[in-house]
DNA sequence: TTAGAATTTCAGTAATTCCTGAAATATTGA
DNA sequence: TCAATATTTCAGGAATTACTGAAATTCTAA
């Protein structure tokens, strides 16, 4: 169908990058069709763009939705359902973040935090614990900074990541406390 | 085989999160299991203790060593090879954010760059190419940044974690050039 | 060199994931 | 309510990925 070979590119890619994260290729077309979209599309137009099955294209959105990357919404005098990507970049990035997390880090986060609750019964297990809960300390920093960052203003957060490794001149010199 | 259900569990784990991860299960599970294991272990305890197949194993170890993830040596008066998961958890963060973004960002950022090179030859490519563009600068801000920050010490990369959000008080006041 | 031990490769099978078409369900304008 | 249109579900087949055992290769001590 008519999708250029402009936008053609960067579908096909995202779909075979879509494998190498959580999502299967036909998510990943589906998903970076409606990114470079200016305007909402119904499954069909999906159909015809990527040449895939109404089913498959069905399943593809109500996985992108709850991924929450995809609203949807209804034109007048038409009740077909129309999809779009969010329009603010920073929006998707922080929602990608956060389901990410969801998924791959808070499972083991809390898995741990239980698991560490046991008394270890041997030298050996004792070993485990020590490790297990440096796992459990660094995931938990990172993700409550990820949090912490979450709330700055997109404007903010281009600040701060530019500064780079600059911005450890800006911290108090080290003391016996924070060492 | 003699793992002790404390290892055992968080073993289980981190084989099913494998999946979630670009790893399998084995994969998943042959690490953990070094991860937690004091002494580095050789293949055959390996499938002793999972209860894999030996090609299992050593196909397992291949890639997690084209991950940087697993150490091998050599044990005097032994010429079997023993495997171990690097001691220090700061050196297995870096790693595993390195390997993640050479397979899963750094592909896509290429494709961007050199996709936005070609004129775009329509109005609807044109906002194709703003979208791409968008997601071209903030992956790249993004992984600036985190090379950045690789190269702190983990000490200063706590105390700027624990900062959090707080860091944005450090910041100069906006100006209108940097807005 | 060579025999035995350790490791890797690989073809075939098992398991899982993906995708489709058909049928069922839901929605809405008349 | 009904009929037309839109959407979802789902069983089965296709494609992909994971795993195994057997054979090939590599390594090393004697």
């Amino acid at each position: 169908m008519n999708v250029s070979p402009y936008k053609q590119r960067f579908i096909l890619h995202l779909g075979e990058m879509g494998s190498r994260w959580g999502i299967n290729r036909t998510v990943g077309q589906i998903y970076a069709l409606l990114f470079v979209s200016r305007e909402p599309l119904n499954a069909d137009d999906i159909v015809h763009a990527l040449g895939l099955s109404r089913s498959n294209v069905s399943m593809g959105l109500k996985e992108l939705h709850s991924w929450q990357l995809v609203r949807s919404q209804h034109l007048p005098g038409d009740r077909r359902e129309y999809f779009s990507a969010p329009e603010d970049i920073w929006e998707i990035f922080r929602v990608l973040v956060e389901e990410r997390r969801k998924r791959e880090v808070d499972p083991t986060l809390s898995m741990l935090r239980d698991a560490l609750m046991d008394e270890p019964a041997s030298e050996e297990d004792r070993y485990a614990a020590v490790r297990m809960s440096e796992m459990h300390d660094l995931i938990e920093l990172t993700t409550r900074w990820v949090d912490d960052v979450q709330q700055l203003s997109p404007n903010t957060v281009v600040r701060l990541f530019k500064l780079g490794g600059g911005v450890s001149k800006l911290l108090a010199p080290r003391t016996a406390k924070n060492a």
